[in-house]
DNA sequence: CGATGCGATAACCTATACGCATCACCGGCG
DNA sequence: CGCCGGTGATGCGTATAGGTTATCGCATCG
């Protein structure tokens, strides 16, 4: 038994397939399939069943998946602790779809200039998900929106962002100075859908003020929400960092102007695992990021 | 990193060299030495320091060691689960040393006659090193004497034995019909060493009956203890199961008339691993051939 | 200061893992 | 019902990598 029979075999057991796993392995398909057989002549018995061309894991095929993943990662990570100089390294890090693009890249910029012999790879998931590879540790590190029900996992609250809201150009509400919660009430919302915890945030904002918003459309990319909202198709509430990308001139954004929706993002990690330095000093540069951004939120609050 | 050059690297951290390692993994010491350097390749950095003709441990080296001999367990123990069939397989049984000859024997022939395809490993320690194995994991099932002091492993006692006094064939004490404790207490004792739990049993008996033993000997083995005894340099006391091998006339064994001084002997193993169906096996044989043991133990005495 | 033992290095060898070509099989579809 | 697209298995030549033998360098020790 070899550790590159259990990667090829991981792999195929994760993509259900040996053509797909071998394709993402960087090898052929035969060599696979050898490599597979090898394993299973040693183990005596199958780890997949082939019914035809379907592959599944035998018994002993998923008791092996379980402990041969275990073994893996403890080598990946005691090699990571042993290779750790701060510098070089890859680091594996999440973010929800409605911070990662607007808050990823501009931390991303800054890390890679200040360590630039590290790698860095991005993962976007529901928060669910990242919490999950977070705790199995598939991900160094999360960004999030508060609340996270993260049992055994550290959540560190960054900053928090302003919900607002978005018109489309001609709406009437875009033409009222100041615009109260009760003035929305009546109109329909365009939300994500309900994976996402920016319409949880929403909602429960709502709730607090006792209405619940009309959802007309329910998109996955706050993109699509901000392109419906410009197509008139309903009015939303959008994080302060997803208002700094729009450029159009199609929507209108306003603050409300007696309560004060916001998100409070989070950075997530497992402290169970090895923290090596490349991790510790991204964990810095996402606050010293944060700490930046809150200031020129506040310097942004006045103008409005 | 493969898993072959990690079982390599754990040979040599075990052995302190690679000559040594080499020997006992079956390759030659080039071909040990290219494996170590290629994984100090990939990890940048050393696991060995070389001071000549010195090898140690780095610190990289000994966080790998740790995590390396963790990874292996577990994937062998994984081979063991899937390749489980109550038949086949590896079997590694400890004993101390004052039980491994003279117990043993009987139940492999025992158990090899039912299970004819598996191997079966002898090792052979004291009580403190075998408690370690037993807990890491480095062995399946090990015989000693009671009390253990076993934490999270399981203990199962078998039966208890007498210890039983031997003497010179000349000796005063063999001419008299019957020996108490106070008859014995003026005579030098041949022991065994103070690593081996039955000088325990002995010396925690003796104080039982406020007397300590004077030991004018000391040796490691309990066949040197009889042929220093049938040399007159004492007397001692020795295991029922020890006497029963012993075929010579130049000692003779007497039971006490008064007390009667035994040792419990258990079986031990560790409840937090894979029980393998021959191990479980394995175990019932112990078990059933105690009670035999048992048996022939009480038919005997009356003669004695 | 030579003898000895151990690890590193070089040169060569061979086992084996790989890729390519191809086969065999299943499932979908016209 | 037969063709075809897709998937896994197999055969074969090759190349890489791990193994062996021979030898060197360098400590340690009598």
């Amino acid at each position: 038994m070899e550790l590159f029979q259990l990667r090829y075999f991981l792999k195929a057991a994760e993509r259900e397939g040996f053509t797909r796993a071998a394709d993402e392995l960087g090898i052929s398909q035969p060599a696979l399939s050898r490599a597979i057989a090898n394993l299973e002549a040693e183990l005596g018995q199958p780890v997949f069943e082939r019914q035809g061309r379907r592959v599944a894991l035998t018994d002993a095929g998923r008791l092996l998946q379980s402990r041969a993943q275990q073994a893996v990662s403890l080598l990946e990570e005691a090699k990571s602790e042993i290779t750790d100089d701060g510098e070089s390294g890859r680091l594996r890090v999440a973010a929800i779809p409605t911070i990662a693009p607007y808050f990823l890249p501009g931390v991303l910029r800054e890390f890679s200039r200040q360590h630039p012999q590290s790698s860095i790879l991005i993962q976007e998931d529901v928060t669910e998900n990242l919490l999950r590879k977070c705790a199995q540790g598939e991900v160094d590190a999360a960004l999030l929106a508060l609340p996270v029900p993260a049992r055994h996992l550290e959540v560190e609250e960054l900053f928090e962002e302003e919900l607002i809201l978005v018109l489309p150009a001609g709406h009437a509400l875009a033409k009222k100075r100041t615009i109260t919660l009760k003035d929305i009430e009546p109109y329909p919302f365009v939300l994500l859908d309900e994976a996402h915890c920016l319409t949880d945030n929403i909602v429960s904002f709502c709730r607090q003020s006792s209405f619940h918003p009309v959802a007309v459309e329910r998109t996955n990319q706050l993109t699509t929400v901000q392109e419906l909202v410009a197509l008139d198709h309903g009015i939303s509430m959008i994080p302060a960092m997803a208002r700094a990308l729009d450029l159009s001139d199609r929507r209108v954004y306003r603050s409300l102007s007696d309560v004060r929706p916001t998100r409070k993002i989070a950075l997530c990690y497992n402290p169970y695992r090895f923290q090596s330095k490349l991790l510790v000093r991204f964990r810095e540069c996402v606050r010293e990021f944060s700490r930046k951004m809150g200031k020129k939120a506040k310097a942004g609050r006045g103008k409005g």
